[in-house]
DNA sequence: GATGAATGAGCATTCATTCAT
DNA sequence: CATGAATGAATGCTCATTCAT
């Protein structure tokens, strides 16, 4: 009688509490009242029903991504929010945002069934269909994805991961602040100082 | 026959290549040559024998992290130097850095009987020592520890993660430069600019 | 909207490519086009539905056994007959040969409510039946049932299995015609020598 | 502390009470006294216990077997020896008889390890080796293998299957005795008759 | 110190069967 | 009569750990 969401939301939790590997089948069964048999059915495997936890936190993380961008105009405020953004969708989001941040997007990869891939370069489009104009008329800096992508949430990334682990003395809005400033001194165009 | 290094090192080897959870003993038993009795005489158990694996990364990276701040008078060779090396050492010890990046601290924390939390209070210490006076002198920025970490080693590590799962097109060298000159922007004081 | 038919042939098909035990109710489904539901509306369960294979099957082997029989007056060539029809069903029918030879009755009987043991009766009331007048005339030597089923279809019996494993180098005709010859060797009078 | 050797009685014991696929791996502990861990270091898993359990069978009666050629001089008391074998040993090891001839050889196979496939490559080189001086002295008939193989002790096999099923009422000496006339009725040449 | 056979708790997964629609 | 989602008991197998030699 349980649903598939209420699997994947006794899914998260057993996860969160064990991680993945310690966690079971069993501990999942008993928090989400599905069967065993049940939880086979809709997901068709450990390994399935973590990729698509993995799916869900995912897509909730970058469309709120998309969703800040795409509600500033300037450079400045775009590569702000999405900072902000991802502070606070980890302090409060915090078990999806462990679950998500603790597992390798290539360990899910394979059971996701191409999910995982294709979300990410779906999402990698959107940011770099945003950014593009920004680069071109000057206001961000011309720089790798790769690198850009560092400099824009690595700080955030970082601190979410202390303040996950409980090792953190500032404030998140103070932090986002702190974090949102030093991403945009490192995103924007050296002339636009 | 096999020293207990040799054992650390076929273990690095077997989690890297399945994971922690997924690696088998009778792996490590293979790959070193030692016996299964031998491995549990020398280490006590599977997740002890990866807090030793652990706590050999961390001095590895943390000594040399050290050894780049104390090797430069200014704050801003210091913290470019430092964001150089993290980039040297993820690139140049993959298996290493993958391991150390890949398992959380508070996993491994209890089988280190507090190793772990000794070497991060004492690294952190260091940092801080070396950091004081050059805020004193109004060098660098009057941040929070967990911000000022954030932003001085996020970036370099978010590119790490990246280079590891082999999604990176920048070359390291290059990287390094971009990183540590944002590194800098970020920490040092604005009058500084 | 699949027929009982269809359902017994996809059994059959099953049961051949993956054994009876290792053949699942879903793989009789997939092949049948039937739902799980209906299959069991049709037959009860798994066990019936092996039963009413084997059944049908055996129904099969000896309706021609004894139509070969019949249609001839001698012993000898009755005898032949038979004989020869084991040797083409077996070879014209492989999946349903190799269903019927490789379970054992005993293991069907019970869920075949009793149907097995009766066309059993009948089948060895029938040959004999067959049989009584030849021994009478002399032509057949009175053996004990057991041992004139055994001299008379075990030869072919043994090479029909072989056949069906695929480790035979003689063409079925040429096999038929000494495994005949022999049969008749074997259950004729001495004095018909 | 149970021998891999009590652990194939136990295993033989479970399989022919319950069939192979039926009986379990618990089966055999519980009756073999060793634990699971114990079954699996030894054999593997439970097809490699069934295939070192067939092989130990296979060599049992093909064992016997040549030891009946070899003890007669004669084609026909050879001929005559092996028969009388067969009967004897299916009906004094009635489960070891049961699950060798229950069993395909090619369900076996791969699990052996290539075992079966070379113990019956030697077994029939050193029948042929017997029968061959006897094929040349013109006192047995140069029949293609596989239909000799079927006339020497297809009969006594299908005997044998009835035996094992109890529906037989010829005493086993007697069966022997009639099989082996059989057998070397089918197998001499014309001539010798 | 070294060895590796033995242990057995624990887990992912399968699948015959049911039953509400 | 047909359907197929849901059930959960049952099973093969793994692997960290122990300990007698």
């Amino acid at each position: 009688m349980a649903t598939p969401g209420a699997i994947l939301d006794a899914a998260l939790h057993a996860f969160d509490e064990k991680g993945y590997a310690a966690a079971t089948i069993d501990d999942v069964r008993e928090r989400s009242g599905a069967s065993v048999g049940s939880i086979y059915h809709h997901f068709g495997g450990k390994e399935q029903l973590a990729a698509a936890l993995y799916v869900r936190a995912l897509a909730d993380y970058q469309d709120g991504f998309l969703a800040a961008l795409r509600g500033h105009r300037t450079a400045r405020a775009g590569v702000r929010a999405a900072v902000e953004h991802h502070v606070a969708w980890v302090t409060g989001r915090t078990e999806l945002a462990r679950y998500l941040l603790g597992r390798s997007a290539a360990e899910v990869e394979r059971a996701s069934g191409g999910a995982v891939r294709e979300r990410n370069r779906a999402f990698f489009a959107a940011v770099q269909a945003w950014r593009a104009p920004h680069v071109g008329e000057g206001m961000l800096a011309d720089l790798p994805l790769d690198v850009c992508s560092a400099l824009w949430i690595g700080a955030a990334q970082e601190w979410s991961r202390h303040w996950l682990e409980g090792r953190v003395e500032t404030p998140p809005r103070r932090a986002a602040r702190l974090l949102a400033d030093a991403a945009w001194q490192a995103l924007k165009t050296k002339e636009n100082r």
